[in-house]
DNA sequence: TGTACATCAGTGAACGCGCGTTCACTGATGTAC
DNA sequence: TGTACATCAGTGAACGCGCGTTCACTGATGTAC
């Protein structure tokens, strides 16, 4: 009996292509849509163009442009995810800083890929997408990972075990973090604070701080 | 001498076209973007077709596609605008209601047009076009008659003429509110916390009650 | 008041273009004997 | 080791389609005399 399963049925790459014949695909894709700012110019034969293909070459590795894009999006979570762990690995000694060093590169990645990150979460999912049909965990899972350092960065800062506290939290600042960066690039016009200002400013309002839990919040 | 002025020469609508056609053509265009959720469905093919008339006739009206989805990013916040003043002032005996009011308004506003929102405020302007080139202040100026509101809110709330300070919070509000309003809409999987309880702890959070303006915000 | 004329909003046919997709194919790679 | 064959990633030509745009036009409306 030979090495025959599921596995082994796999093709190997051919001289260097097959599988880099998708990256670069994919990697196409995402300089068009940040060079042109504007998804709809990914085409299949725009790609297919700057790869240096023929266009039918593509469906070898896609079935279809939407498929190269949820490529482009799935691959720019992956680096989102690295970003932000990176960041809060280089400063971990102290919580308050590891808090501020991981949302400031959430905010840098915003900022250095518009397009991409525009991308990511500019298109609205239906609902029950991911649950119904095609069960596609990936899909499913996209940007959880990101999320969770950030509960873990909040959770930190707070002294607390993560719990349903620092989940709010996060919660609340990634919302924030995410208003800023969009609205930012969607318009420049309006006289915004720089990030470190605004970091400053939303860490310490929607943060909760260790020790005793009193927050003064109004007179009502 | 007859009334002949740059006025005058306004041509007068024919049998109740004219003008009117200009709306019919915006208003199929907002039609088809809420429906398809797609602004690339928004073509001067597809609008005339939708409006009844022959594509050549939209060029009376818009020079191109671009034209008339400006237009109905335009309406989309006048309509904003008065969603926001009309909450505002149905709620305008008490401060906390007053504010909350706005925020509500604006969050329902996002919520019943998903698709126009998000073009409102989804396509990155490029930051020195509305200030070279052609000035445009109705273009410059869009949105900011309902974030004036909004700090009117907040310095009500705060119980402070408007200043640098309600200006601040005002921002760090209305970045949260579209954080909230666009990633809910992006990312349906996620176990959002409902509106009126995301509003109570942003508000909460990011807006200064009257009185003593000390604050707890940590341990250091 | 009547008539000839100017205006102009909207029409219908036609165009060239880039797109996605299909099809039979090519030719290098790897394998069975 | 050598040879015939199977595999399959990628090709090039061709198609039909919807698009934006042009052009000469139509026909109702309003106006000058």
């Amino acid at each position: 009996v030979k090495f025959v399963n599921a596995e082994s049925r796999r093709r190997q790459n051919r001289r260097g292509q097959g599988g880099r014949l998708r990256d670069e695909i994919v990697a196409a894709a995402a300089g068009m849509l940040e060079e042109t700012g504007d998804e709809d110019a990914i085409t299949l034969r725009g790609v297919a163009r700057k790869v240096g293909i023929a266009a039918p070459s593509i469906y070898g590795h896609f079935s279809d442009v939407e498929g190269i894009v949820a490529a482009v999006v799935a691959g720019a979570f992956t680096e989102l995810d690295t970003a932000l762990d990176a960041a809060g690995q280089a400063a971990a000694a102290d919580p308050e800083a590891h808090l501020r060093a991981v949302c400031d590169a959430y905010l840098r990645f915003a900022r250095e890929q518009p397009h991409r990150y525009r991308v990511m979460f500019g298109r609205h999912r239906a609902a029950g997408e991911s649950a119904l049909s095609q069960p596609r965990p990936a899909e499913e899972l996209l940007g959880s990972r990101a999320f969770n350092t950030l509960v873990g960065a909040v959770s930190r800062r707070t002294g607390t075990e993560p719990d349903e506290g620092s989940f709010t939290d996060a919660t609340a600042l990634w919302v924030a973090l995410h208003g800023y960066a969009s609205l930012q690039a969607a318009v420049p016009a309006f006289p915004w604070p720089d990030s470190a200002e605004m970091l400053t400013t939303l860490i310490e309002r929607l943060i909760r701080g260790p020790g005793p839990a009193t927050r003064t919040s109004g007179s009502r």
